[in-house]
DNA sequence: CTCCAGATCATAGCCAGCTATGCATGCGGG
DNA sequence: CCCGCATGCATAGCTGGCTATGATCTGGAG
């Protein structure tokens, strides 16, 4: 229980650390269409399934309600998407890309793929494989933790 | 170049996904001490050495020195350090630790190995040893990666 | 029909990260 | 000596994550 400190905070540091330089290597791709790292995985959802209501999205992207309403109205500001109102339930909105997110889709795609790319470089496929399967494994075990 | 679109973002959403678990895990246990997670690793710099400058900790911690700079004046606020100026040089100041800090660092490592432990139940040592190289591979990756 | 529980979204307020700047100090060359 | 560059820190302003709370609407129980 009251081992020597853990060596650089171990896992739970290192995979912030990595998360911030994925992050970074996104943003430099995707800068030059206007969009942000928390911009991407909302349209890789509607570019999946568009007309997706703030509620539906949030569950897809794993994301609480409240983050994906500021991140839809930066979206919205910058163009991205519109919130048109759900005639048969006032209480929804739905998320709909504009003309301008459908038209990038593509190089989104490929600026995704590049930073993967990029990160992997020296991997094998089965190393990559082995890290998505351990990374799974602990996002389970973390969730069921809940607090202790 | 044009692939299908990455089955949900893949290495880098996981990763991220990843991360804000093992911050959450993190912020319930040590919350109790008032604490908050990004102070987490500046506390564990200045248990290992203390007295270090800003400019110090944000190269230990990998941190960019404004994120550094209000994480300090928040940790100053909640009474965990104090600056002390540099007499020889009046740029620089000192953080240390107050009595407060000093006294939870039993707790505090203790909280770190427990959120590693419940993410990494079910894990093999080898496979947690494999999980460390790999994700320090893809930061070396990334670091020399830059842009485009 | 009424009213209340639940669902949907918005807002407030916080932490944590970043880039771009600004300001003061320190230091080395000429 | 001084001038200019480098260094250390602070500030402004943004993104993006969270919890807690509020407002509005739906739908069902009575």
């Amino acid at each position: 229980m009251t081992d020597a400190l853990p060596r650089e905070e171990s896992l739970g540091y290192q995979v912030n650390h990595l998360a911030r330089l994925f992050a970074q290597a996104l943003a430099v791709r995707i800068a030059p269409y206007g969009v942000v790292p928390g911009q991407f995985a909302p349209l890789l959802a509607l570019f999946e399934q568009d007309g997706l209501s703030q509620r539906e999205l949030c569950d897809r992207v794993r994301i609480e309600q409240p983050t994906m309403a500021n991140t839809l109205q930066r979206m919205e500001r910058d163009g991205l998407v519109r919130r048109v109102p759900d005639p048969s339930d006032r209480r929804r909105a739905h998320v709909r890309l504009t003309e301008r997110a459908r038209a990038i889709e593509q190089e989104l795609v490929s600026a995704a793929l590049a930073v993967n790319g990029a990160a992997t470089g020296g991997l094998t496929d089965a190393e990559i494989a082995t890290y998505l399967d351990l990374t799974a494994r602990m996002m389970r075990n973390l969730e069921a933790d809940g607090g202790q």
